[in-house]
This record gives C-alpha cells, structure tokens and sequence, in this order.
DNA sequence: AGATGTGAAATTCTTCACAGCG
DNA sequence: CGCTGTGAAGAATTTCACATCT
C-alpha cells in the first residue's frame, strides 16, 4: 500500500510518543490524547490510524502495542539495513553523538572523510574510513540511508558517488539542491532555511491562521469544541 | 501580505541561488532556469514570484538583483535581530561552527548551557552563558529565534522559559513536541524522523508519482515538455 | 456521553493552459 | 517563437460532521 508522505511522517512522531506510553504502562491511547502531543487533530490522527488499517474501539481507544506493532511493520527497516555518515565534521561528530545514544533502529554502520587524521579511528562507537574505501566497505552491507554532512562543495559529487554506490536515499544536510536520478529519494535538512523561515513567522504570524468560527458573534453550537490543533505551518 | 508557508521556504533557497548567480556576474534569470536548482515546475516559480509581486519581461526574463531585493524585504531580519542558540554539545557547536562560516543575516549573538566548564568560554565566536544570565543576556537585545540544542528532556523547560522572556520563534532540534503559546512560532527539526522517512522511502518509491501523461500511446502533443520536476515528497 | 470510522466538504498547494508581449 | 502572468483546473491534505458503537 501506498502511504502519503505526511502521514508517514506522522507515523514516526506518533511511534515516539506510544513507545514512551509503553513504557510508562500505559495501554490504551485514545486519538484525542495522541493528537494533543503531537499538534494534530484528532480526525488527522484517526485518519492516519485508519489509513494504515489500525482499529479501536469507542470505549476503550486504541491499543498501544497494536499501534506500535502496525506502525513498525510499516516503518522498520530489515534488520540487516544499516545508515552511513559522510562527512565526519562538526555536524557529522553531532550526528554519530546523537544516533550512538538516542538512535532508532537503524544503526549507521560506517563513517568517510577526505581528513587523513579522520581515517581509522573510531568516534562515537563508529569507524571512520578514508572516502577511498567507500565502495569496498558499503558493498557487502545493506546501505538503505545515507547521512550527507559534507561541505556544500562536495555535496554533489559525494552524492553522485553514493548513487553510483546503491544508496536509494540521503537525508543531506548541505544546503544545495541534489541533482540525482527519479528514483532516489532526497530529503534535505536546511538549517538556514528553517532559521530564516522562523525568523520570518516571528514577525509575521503565519498565513494560515486558525479559521475562526466564522461570523463574529458567539456560535450557538461549537460542536466538537475539543478538535483544534496548534496552528503552525 | 500574508504568504503562504511553502513560498516563504521556496525563497529562502530561490535567494540562495540567485546570490550565487549575482555573484558570478548573470544579471537575468528565467523562470526555468532558477526551478532547474530547487526541483519545481517553472509555473511554480512564476506564481512564486507573482505572489511577492515581482515581474520580469518575456524577452529577459527576471532581474536578479530586483529579486533579492525584493526577497530581502520579505525575508531579511531588521538589522538588530539576532539569534541565540541553548545547549553547547555537539549539535550546538556544529551549529556554531555552520553560522560562523556560512551564516546568513542573522546571527547567533550568545550561546547558554547548563554544564559550568561551558560557561564564560567562546566557542567559534560566540560567548557561552550559564543558564542563570539567560535573561540578564537576552534582555537588551532584541532575540527573533532561538535555536533549542538542549537534551529532549530539557527542551519544554527551556522553551517556557524562553518564551516567558520574549522569545517569539524557536527551531527546535529536540525530539519532542513543544507545548508553547499559540503565537510563538516553532518549527521543529528532527533527525531521527527525516532519517525514519528516507528509510521508508527508499523501500516504497512515494505515493505521489509523478503522473505519467495518461492513456498508452505516445501523446501526439505533449506541449510544454520542459515543465516536470522532481518528484519528491 | 464520548469514542471510533469515514464519506463529503473545505482548504491548501501545484500544475495546466493559454492570452499577450517582445 | 519562447517567455511571462494568471484564471482555472487539479491534487494532495486536512477537517467537518455524523452514523454508529459501547
């Protein structure tokens, strides 16, 4: 089945959120409650819920172990599938931190770097090889993801090198726009970009502001007066 | 005006590449050419424009400079903002490395953290606070967006606090959703998320394929053949 | 009463398609 | 021609609203 992107997104946020109800013993979740956490609405979340065939029940909600155990056949990667980090920088050292810690399912089995005093050592629990080893040390693994840290200059040809390679997807953090075949999947992370998009909502507070109950007097009704997100873009 | 949110980060990256162009000397750009870089359609480009009301002529195409400047007034910072970032670790001097070098308009003029041997210190430029001076520091000064680098645990606690001393917008790198007044902007960056979805996306090639001209033949006029862009999510 | 499940409506965003200019 | 500017159409996404269950 084909899953909009949005909702896959929403997928891995909700996950967090019942992995954390998990172990705090909580079994059963209603949408209302999810939907709180996560900015969304109830409808959005149920939804979702119902676009990736979950089911609850009016009384008792959803069952967060049948939630967890759809959503992960859904978004678990094969075990076997691993991530590697190109570009062992600031933010490469921040990304091997955060993911030797706080890291998901899939592990990044390798790191590269041009840096000749980069090459062999290990930082965060993660080898780091020379950009000449790329292809001999990827090749016998099952490379889903790639981490693009490298400088922006370097972005392109990495990437291309990477495509040439078998990776299918690059999360890149160089702010350039990635010229690589259809079927890759890029997924651009801009620090700047979203520094100036926030610095612009500061000054003005997003277009698509929360519609009104229109007409300006007291609704007689408000119906559901519980389904209403944050309203941020 | 009010802009929609998908243009305000389309011409973030347009401006990106029309100062690239500026500075290697092209003085005009046409509609096609500036989508090549960012992965849209020409007519998305166009109305982009047409939304900030910029024009250009049939014949030249648009002014490069009349766009950045015009992108300038909607995006640029009032000369006195500034940024700060909370939390020194690895994400928060990557980032401080990244603004030092590549930083755009604005800047990040402090720094704060918990951990005392952080605290007095200047990492890349920036002076590092403890926690304590946070609004002794931001008072004076006139901070647009804070960039959240504190540990998930952290980062609600320190975004109340934010917003209690006047911070209007936050970039949030924790792996948490904020629970903040509607009218604070926050735009929320999460790794593990965009790694999640790139992992799923690289096992099903995303819902929205771009839709072949319908019917099996060769269509006898495919028109305008060179509007198509990536097909990205 | 308060949930879920879900067609239908609404909204947002993107593309089409073409008039008109140079 | 090939490009801009743009109303109108089309897609994607979200929300409404209500039948239904417990």
């Amino acid at each position: 089945m084909a899953l909009p992107p949005r909702t896959i997104e929403r997928l891995c946020c909700y996950r967090r959120s019942l992995q954390r109800l998990l172990a705090d013993g909580q079994t059963r979740i209603y949408s209302h409650q999810l939907a709180a956490g996560h900015d969304v609405t109830p409808a959005q979340v149920r939804r979702d819920l119902m676009t990736i065939r979950c089911s609850g029940s009016p009384a008792r909600g959803y069952e967060v172990q049948g939630l967890l155990a759809r959503i992960g056949e859904i978004l678990d990667p094969e075990p076997e599938e691993c991530a590697i980090l190109l570009g062992v920088g600031h933010l490469g050292r921040a990304l091997l931190a955060y993911f030797a810690t706080q890291g998901g399912a899939l592990r990044i089995a390798a790191a590269f770097d041009t840096a000749p005093d980069r090459s062999g050592v290990v930082i965060h629990g993660c080898r780091c090889h020379s950009f000449a080893e790329l292809e001999a040390v990827i090749a016998p693994r099952r490379v889903t993801v790639a981490l693009l840290a490298v400088p922006a200059d370097a972005a392109q040809e990495v990437a291309t090198r990477l495509v040439r390679a078998g990776v299918r997807s690059i999360v890149n953090f160089a702010p350039v726009q990635l010229d690589l075949p259809l079927d890759v999947y890029v997924e651009t992370i801009d620090i700047a970009v979203s520094m100036e998009k926030a610095a612009f909502f500061s000054r003005v507070p997003s277009t698509t502001a929360r519609a009104q109950p229109p007409g300006g007097g007291s609704s007689p009704h408000p119906e559901h007066p519980h389904e209403a997100p944050r309203n941020r873009s």
